[in-house]
DNA sequence: ATCCCGAGGG
DNA sequence: CCCTCTGGAT
């Protein structure tokens, strides 16, 4: 079996498991949820919920968080890694999406990575969980770590990471490769404690500690 | 390459 | 104590 082959094979067999998943960040509109992104970096879903739930109860939507006290918003934000700079990026993005965009989110990946705060990772996340649209391969903390376990790249830069992917898979698969690597590496193939043992590309997995 | 920068787990 | 959590801007 080439490289190719076991690299869509992992894929349809983690597609199968994982399409159609809910997004783990908790919104109610698309500018919350490009919010929620922003506030998610190097910091887990559980925490930025907890956050967005107070957030959101008192600035429901783009207009109030443009205009809200920075101060303040920074203690509600308190809780999270980067908060000084979490709260001044959704304040400025709020803002843009107010004077540019009628306060809502534009479906357009050129548009969403010029926010403050915003860049390919979570530009691709809001397309897909707040308007279906497939935007392509992103690397985060996921992709890279799973990229590597699974034997799809050995590189360490992200976007030599990318080059990667791209060459291994159809173009088809990309938005598909993004997904589940990201809920697999969740889920199953965590950092610290893979858990092998219930992991159905196990048999595929170069880097797995057990057969299943 | 470096800074931002908190909480939970091992 | 060290690592990790769906990064982005300088």
């Amino acid at each position: 079996m080439t490289d190719r082959q076991r690299a869509l094979q992992v894929l349809q067999r983690l597609n199968l498991l994982y399409a159609g998943s809910p997004c783990p960040l908790e919104f109610q509109t698309p500018v919350q949820l490009l919010l929620a992104v922003i506030m998610a970096a190097q910091c887990t879903d559980e925490r930025v919920n907890q956050v967005t739930a107070a957030l959101y109860s008192r600035y429901p939507d783009a207009a109030a968080i443009a205009h809200a006290d920075l101060a303040e918003l920074e203690t509600i934000l308190q809780s999270l890694s980067f908060f000084r700079n979490k709260a001044k990026n959704i304040q400025a993005t709020s803002q843009v999406l107010v004077e540019k965009y009628g306060g809502e989110v534009p479906q357009d990946i050129a548009q969403l990575v010029k926010l403050p705060g915003v860049a390919r990772k979570t530009a691709t996340m809001v397309l897909h969980f707040a308007y279906g649209i497939d935007a392509g391969i992103t690397v985060d903390t996921h992709v890279k770590r799973l990229s590597e376990r699974l034997g799809f790249s050995q590189q360490k830069d992200l976007d030599k990471i990318e080059k990667d992917l791209i060459q291994l898979l159809p173009e088809s698969e990309w938005g598909n490769c993004f997904v589940s690597l990201t809920y697999h590496g969740r889920s199953v193939c965590n950092a610290k404690k893979p858990a092998c043992n219930i992991c159905t590309v196990a048999d595929l997995c170069p880097s797995a500690t057990e057969k299943a």
